[in-house]
DNA sequence: ATAACATTGTGAATTTTTTAACAAAATGCT
DNA sequence: AGCATTTTGTTAAAAAATTCACAATGTTAT
């Protein structure tokens, strides 16, 4: 599947490709060899034709009556989702939330690295969280362009993240996902994600009041 | 406005209200007292359109060439995403991730309350974390029951998330909040919500890689 | 006072996402 | 072999979400 291709695939579709993968991975280590889409679904909890669908847009034929091959499946979402060499991420701010994001990723995708971390509290420089170096903050430029780093997880306080956005942003970052509760600006080039825990809450409070 | 009209809020919106809730609140903070559509929408990377049907569809109206009053608009969403009482949340697993969350959210909102958190590591029960109580995981459906915890925030490491997930389901609890990357199943009459930071990151990745 | 402008509120159009419906074909049963 | 069943792949329909387009109208400038 070339880029073109893949431009065309919806953005809802790449996010539930990735969990599939998971899924996947978690059936895999089972043994199964093969899936259904309404067992993908199940897990999901989303429908057998929403399933198929995504499925057919990636290209990925399966076997009438046996379902998809687990590995050919997870082989072409990692070509769809994963770049050829290791993409490089920093995790900016090692509090509770930066050691939780270090540790749960540690070799968790073999194309995705967390390779370097930053803070200013002079304890934690020089020492390594799950296996990453920490680094004081204002050697960011400097290790970003080093470590040819593309993503940066932003984690510190929320006071802290425009300054951390624009030093990210000059660096020549590529995509930031910020984990802060304080909405940040980006140029064009730069890709933008941002996820607040208490929306998440909040919505899980409202649907609960609407029983 | 009443639940009946509540319902038909789409659940888009909903998410979006949170963080209008979110930035109107900063902007306050800042001594303003009126803001336009647009305004709000660049702050959130959407347009103004959006922002103004989301507010149009709760029944709020602003003031022409002034914009919205942020007070009564933030109290508005107030009623609209707030329950009457506290609504209160228990935290199991407190690692880095349920220590993160916990002390985020300390006094963030005065309707969510963290009334409870939960581990298994002997070190920990008994402590506070961010001011909220540890205790053992086999007290989980006791606790929840005299607290009145409607809530649960699953933060344990994937291996525990479905036993975990059952003794909140037996507990009676209302909505869960699954942070584990692990998916998870629940009756009709439970809300859930599932994040994994791996989505998140790999759409990052996937977006980079097509510039 | 008048014109130019800015901003809300909303019906209609468009786009995106999801679901329904069903043909095609492999498998197993009798 | 023939029939019922299961499951995929896909076209078409429906639903949900977003954007366009513009009337209404208050504000500012001249």
């Amino acid at each position: 599947m070339d880029k073109r291709k893949m431009r065309h695939i919806p953005h809802k579709t790449i996010e539930r490709l990735s969990q599939y993968r998971r899924a996947l991975l978690i059936c895999q280590a089972t043994g199964k060899t093969h899936i259904f889409s309404h067992e993908i679904a199940k897990i999901q909890h989303i429908t057998a034709v929403q399933v198929r669908r995504d499925i057919m847009l990636i290209g990925y034929t399966g076997t009438l009556r046996k379902g998809y091959n687990i590995t050919e499946l997870v082989n072409l979402i990692g070509i769809i989702l994963d770049t050829d060499e290791v993409l490089n991420i920093a995790v900016i701010g090692i509090g509770n939330l930066g050691r939780a994001i270090t540790k749960y990723f540690s070799g968790k995708r073999t194309k995705l690295k967390i390779s370097a971390s930053f803070d200013t509290n002079p304890d934690k420089i020089g020492k390594k969280y799950a296996g990453v170096d920490c680094f004081h903050i204002n050697q960011l430029e400097k290790i970003i362009k080093e470590k040819n780093i593309s993503i940066g997880i932003i984690t510190v306080p929320s006071s802290e993240t425009i300054e951390i956005k624009n030093k990210l942003v000059n660096s020549g970052i590529k995509g930031i996902l910020n984990y802060t509760p304080k909405p940040v600006d980006v140029p064009d080039n730069v890709y933008l994600e941002e996820y607040d825990m208490t929306t998440s809450l909040e919505k899980v409070a409202f649907f609960v009041k609407m029983h």
